[in-house]
DNA sequence: CTATTTCATTGAACCGATTCAGTTGTTATA
DNA sequence: TATAACAACTGAATCGGTTCAATGAAATAG
């Protein structure tokens, strides 16, 4: 069935230690014997076995990935820039979503211990991770994405959501308004939370008062269904800044079907500048992050965890938001 | 560091025989064992080594999925539906993007041989795979996602892009619409050019000729963009069918900027019904695919190749598509 | 011409879980 | 009482690469 190292040997007339040689210290075989075995193995389509080299060397060239929602744009972006970066260092990665729930992602963890992973990149579900530390007696690194640790055990890759809210909501006043809603999620999401924080110390700074809206689920369906009660607030704002671009589409398009005119008598800004953004029926002002750069430096900084061991230093590696411009935003009129 | 059947036998004082008959066959273990060993494991936080266990059995409980493009709705609900199924068999599964590049695609089936999965779930990027063959020969089970194959070699699971042509025309013709216009990407890509052939069918057998216009790349900006081309056909069609949903949002807001009234003046239709269409500016008719499904059955289905072996009767599943009518369509007026 | 170093190669031990022939002890059958 | 049948458990062999002390051969030094 499968051609093992042993019938490599055999078949090239050297020993089983010459032929892992060949493959793992090629520079130590003289040249005759090198070309000989790598022939050889060609011939006979040998692929070596990850589980036996692992076995032995006692840790895998395997990343765990471990998301709340692969179908959320922002973390297929983070999830790509993973990748490249990992396959770039000879690593694979398994991919997890743990759809927000803390139970899937404790199954998930013990999986990826079974798969003897080398380090595992987690968004975790819950503000303290606990669970997480015995990954680390395992001799599992583990970074945190997309969060911030306040332990200074691990590698974290964040991008700051706080300032996120500042600059949305700095941007509107610096427009000149003064009436503005936030739309946002289930306090538990600490995105939500963090740029609810920002909207906050933004509002405070500019002096004025912000009405919070709160959705149950982050979807366009409860966007539009929420401008009802957008539109019956005492004081209508004259413009709107949502938690994610998805909600803000939703919101977009009930406002239109009101007959509300975006952005002349409601500006509109959303979160994460999804690639449809640019496309939406009002091409949507947004707050973008580079989600696939998180991804490539989470992936770096675990591996150099793996590599350099006690050399390595935890960092924490926080990234900024920037404001998009598109037409969804103008001075209130 | 790692806690090895060893060190459980050892302290439960019992051989590792029995150890591991208490993890894979409890029933033959006297129940006195039996707890006290299950007791240890728990104190000791033991875990097994998939490695080890699967270097001995020949074969892992892992599964290879390669798809084109994860950014792509349709993509994350097949592989949502394959993490599920093959999680609940207990299962784990490696995602793997391979961006329609068929170097990729050979680089990540290495990846997976050398990390022994069972079997390879796989969109291939060209209609042709015949480096496929060798995995059969290697006891890799493969299985062709959203593809057939004319080979009796192999299980797929696809959906029927031909029928969803046909049913999208069949639609717009049954409307009374007689001028249509079919905007779709390059030939080379498979469901593009059954979608097309749908087209050509349903054309062919309602009498009327359809205006092919090619988008290079299936997305929104390229959708928008092509609106002109689409005024300036000789004759002004009454109905645009889209390739696919997104370009379908490209296309809708090209043709309210022109000031173009949807579905008055020209009834518009996507395809896949991803999660945004109910919400676009005008709710998008589309043509429904079955992905969640597709990714559980293309797990099911290639479970049960690796398990029951020779018993195992290769099928071709083929999933219907379903037509979602929303308020983008109406009669020609 | 021997002694020492260098270079290439060998092959057995090892990683950790599984498997199975074999041992021990207990209970049912003739 | 002898014997078969069975249950519970043992421990060595095994899977396939990797590692490293040991070996042999050739090159260099004394």
């Amino acid at each position: 069935m499968s051609v093992s190292l042993r019938d490599v040997a055999a078949k090239a007339q050297v020993s089983v230690g010459t032929v892992s040689n060949v493959l793992n210290r090629p520079d130590i075989v003289s040249a005759i014997t090198l070309e000989r075995v790598q022939k050889t193995i060609k011939d006979l389509g040998f692929v070596p076995n990850a589980f036996a080299r692992h076995l032995r060397a006692g840790f895998s060239r395997t990343l765990g990935l471990i998301v709340p929602d692969v179908a959320n744009p922002f973390f297929t972006e983070v999830a790509r820039g993973v990748e490249d970066a990992a396959s770039k260092r000879g690593y694979a990665v398994f991919l997890c979503n743990s759809d927000e729930s803390a139970n899937k992602e404790e199954k998930y963890i013990n999986v990826l211990i079974q798969q003897q992973v080398r380090g595992i990149l987690i968004t975790p579900s819950n503000r303290d991770p606990v669970h997480l530390e015995a990954l680390l007696d395992r001799g599992i690194a583990v970074t945190l994405l997309d969060r911030e640790t306040k332990s200074r055990t691990q590698c974290s890759v964040s991008v700051d959501d706080v300032r996120g809210g500042e600059i949305a909501i700095e941007y509107l006043v610096s427009l000149g308004h003064t009436e503005i809603a936030w739309v946002c999620g289930p306090e538990s999401i600490p995105q939500v939370s963090d740029r609810g924080s920002g909207v906050a110390n933004a509002a405070a700074a500019a002096g004025i008062s912000i009405s919070t809206i709160r959705v149950p689920l982050m979807n366009s369906i409860k966007g539009e269904q929420v401008v009802g009660e957008i539109l019956s607030l005492p004081k209508l704002p004259t413009a709107i800044f949502c938690a994610n671009d998805i909600v803000a589409l939703g919101v977009m398009k009930g406002l239109l079907d009101q007959g509300v005119r975006i952005p002349e008598q409601i500006s509109l800004i959303g979160y994460d500048d999804i690639a449809f953004a640019p496309s939406a029926a009002i091409p949507l002002t947004s707050i973008a992050q580079p989600a696939y750069q998180l991804g490539v430096a989470s992936a770096e900084l675990i591996i150099s965890e793996c590599e350099e061991g006690d050399a390595h230093a935890h960092q924490q590696i926080r990234f900024q938001p920037k404001l998009v411009i598109r037409a969804s935003t103008s001075k209130p009129s």
